[in-house]
DNA sequence: ACTATTTTCAGGAATGATTATTGATCGAGA
DNA sequence: TCTCGATCAATAATCATTCCTGAAAATAGT
């Protein structure tokens, strides 16, 4: 995956730097599988530097995806959700436990294409919020 | 359009009954060109019925929602917004103006398909949310 | 290395949207 | 009319997130 070298390079392109916080919630995101919220990734920060404050991680997150290192997604009725990986991907979350995964095969290009011709707005982004009940809390329903 | 008739069915059947706040919050949102926000909602409400709280615009719209009457959508960064039309729709919003409009030809079904073959998932709910710069705001930004 | 300048941070207060609570009021049926 | 449950208005509480401020740390210049 994309080591320190190049997540410093695209902060520098914006005028940031690494600093250890922005790392360690960096490595936060890494180390957790699902699609952790702010409050997930403070929690995991706090365990190895007990030090960093809420507001903390949230500057942090917001800098890691303004420079496109990460990006978050929100469903309704739960907080914003963050994510390392940037490729373009589907995630479906689960309305009775907040899981989330991701939907494979679904391809973006084509919706992209009829949005853009069938609207005068300039698009900047056409985003898919799935809903479902997983495996899981369908047994346990 | 659908008259109070189907209205008050539709309530029945979920064991609930068109009160006057209810109807009122009704004709506030068939009078209201875009997706009002609760907000929106409330002040439109209190010019006919100053005695209304901005809870109970909550309360009703919750209600209306759930039976099926109205729908809610909700983009990052700005509060949930309401509408009348429960016809599958796509709708764009501006990130500059909050303004929404719709986007004509946008086919659900197949997405649908696709997003259901790909996931162990009961899914519930797909919709697409989409941001962009409305014509007005382009000429002006 | 030493100080000046700038950036970043922690902590906590503030905000905005939404939900929960509570006592009063309304309304359908006996 | 009386009773009992539903609904309401008002307000307090909550939740996620942002803003603010003085302190700490990184960076640059000497």
């Amino acid at each position: 995956m994309a080591p320190d070298q190049d997540v410093r390079e695209k902060l520098r392109l914006s005028g940031y730097t690494l600093t250890s916080q922005r790392r360690a919630v960096l490595e936060a995101l890494e180390e957790s599988s699902g699609h952790p919220s702010a409050e997930d990734v403070y929690l995991l920060v706090k365990k190895r530097n007990p030090r960093v404050a809420l507001g903390t991680v949230y500057q942090a997150l917001s800098v890691l995806e303004e420079v496109g290192v990460i990006e978050s997604k929100r469903w309704s009725e739960s907080p914003t959700r963050y994510d390392v990986n940037t490729v373009p991907h589907t995630d479906i979350r689960c309305v009775r436990c907040g899981a989330v995964d991701e939907v494979p095969n679904v391809e973006h290009a084509e919706l992209d294409e009829t949005v853009h011709a069938n609207t005068p707005y300039r698009v900047t982004s056409v985003s898919l919020m799935i809903e479902g009940v997983c495996p899981a809390c369908q047994k346990s329903g």
